[in-house]
This record gives structure tokens, sequence and C-alpha cells, in this order.
DNA sequence: CTAACTGTACTAATCGAAATAGTACAGTTA
DNA sequence: TAACTGTACTATTTCGATTAGTACAGTTAG
């Protein structure tokens, strides 16, 4: 499970969500798998269960998961879903992208630092 | 000169703030030039004198202007203010690349998105 | 010197988004 | 029926960003 930065002034609402978005995306969480409850992750982040409820929600509008009364949450089997995913994260990516190029970052730097980012993590896994 | 978005969220503060450190990267504005007043850019940007002095007050803390009291603030011939700025937008960069490898981009799928990017930017000078 | 401009330094008030608190309703399951 | 699930509200709090207003200090032109 992720853990919550409370000091990174990220909203929590954002950081639950993009939570499971990562573990959909590594495969640790696959279609059918049962999210915790509302209230049993709330109390486990210390959080209130509105801003998990949110998360929740917003998952589920973008097809990530699904929800239903009584039941539970799952992970989406939806395969249309990891591309939204996808294409939120090439946005941002490109948003980057533009912003450093701004600020005097070339091409060639950026894929420079990618190769060295990326190897990196590699190692840590 | 730059434009604010009042509707992206983003401090209005830290827009002016990357708003001169993009004109001095792309060489609009260069060592030993005047910037406009803190009560002339607030007027001219509608905005509260004390945002554009906090702004005035974060760009002269990292060293890419100076101010004068009774004079004015003008941008620093610093080199090294520059590099400051290329570490910082390095971070950010690597952070996003980090953010995208965890979606699951791979490094290959963000090499083609920056050669995209930076061909189309190109195109726009 | 004076007036009009510069930057700087405060405190108080306002605004809005995020999160919290609390309650209530509806569906599922043992 | 009891205990769980998600969902839907309103009210309140909190915090950061911004605004508002005032005041002080240095520079410059008249």
């Amino acid at each position: 499970m992720f853990q919550l930065d409370f000091k990174s002034g990220a909203p929590i609402c954002d950081q639950i969500v993009n939570g499971f978005i990562k573990l959909k995306a590594l495969g640790i969480l696959k279609g059918g798998d049962q999210l915790p409850s509302v209230r049993a992750l709330a109390s486990k982040f210390s959080v209130n269960p509105n801003t998990v409820q949110k998360s929740y929600a917003i998952l589920e509008a973008n097809g990530i998961i699904y929800s239903v009364k009584g039941k539970g949450s799952f992970i989406s089997d939806d395969e249309n879903a990891a591309s939204a995913v996808l294409n939120s994260a090439r946005q941002d990516f490109v948003a980057a992208v533009r912003s450093a190029s701004e600020l005097g970052l070339t091409a060639d730097d950026m894929i420079k630092l990618i190769k060295e980012t990326t190897a990196k993590e590699d190692n840590n896994l």
C-alpha cells in the first residue's frame, strides 16, 4: 500500500487517487481486486471518510474502479481505463517538457536525465 | 511581457516569478535590464502590489534579480543564478520522469514525446 | 529642501479550496 | 436484525494566497 505525504501540499484526495492508479499500473492490483472500504482506509490513514470517498468517486469517474452499494469498491478490468491513465500521464509529461524547455533545458538534456533516472529506478526494484 | 492565467489555480506570485525566469532564459531580458516597479507591474496586471513584491523577493533570493531601494529592480548578470534555475528545472523534470515512469511510461515513450514536443515548439518560434 | 518616484515591512481582512465533522439514507450479507 | 458496504448532504474548520492599507527608507529631479 502507498503512503500519504501530509507535508507535500498535494491534496490528500489526489494522493489517494494516484496511489491506486500506480498500484494498478504496476500490476499489484488487478481487475476484480477489492479496495479497502471508505471507512477502513480513512481510519488507516487517519483521514476523514469524506476525503476517501471523494477519491473513490474520482477513480470511478475515470473508470479505474467500480463501486457497488453495500458490497464495496473493486479494481476495474477495463482496458480503456488503463489507456486513459496513460494519456493523462502523457499530458502531464508533455507539460513538464514544455516547462523545462522554456527554462532552458534542451531535448538532449532531458533525454540524458531520463536515462539516468530510469536506470536508478530499475536498481531499486 | 508574459501573461497571467487567473484560472489556472497556480499562485500569481509563482507565475510572475516564472515569467521573469523564462524571459531571462530566452535572452529577452539581459543582465542590467530594469524591471517594472512593484507598483507599476501590480497596476498593469491588476494585482496587489504585495503580490508583486513577494515575487520580486523570491527572484532576488534566487539571484535572478537584484533590487536597490529608491532605484528599482534589475536583472542580475550572475551566471550562478542561471545555473540555479537550470538545476531547479532539472529537479522538476526528474520528478516528472519518475511520476510518468510510475504510471507506466517507458523511457522510449518519454524520449519520443520530447522529440515531438520540442519539434513543435521550434516551429512556433 | 521638496515632491515624486523607487523598494521594503508590517498587520488585518478577505477569499477559496481542501479537509473535517456529523448525520442520514440505501443496498448487501451473515 | 445487526453489521457491514457505498452515497449524499450541510456546516464548520483550516490554511495558504491574495488583498487592503499604512508606514518607513533610499534616490532623483526640480
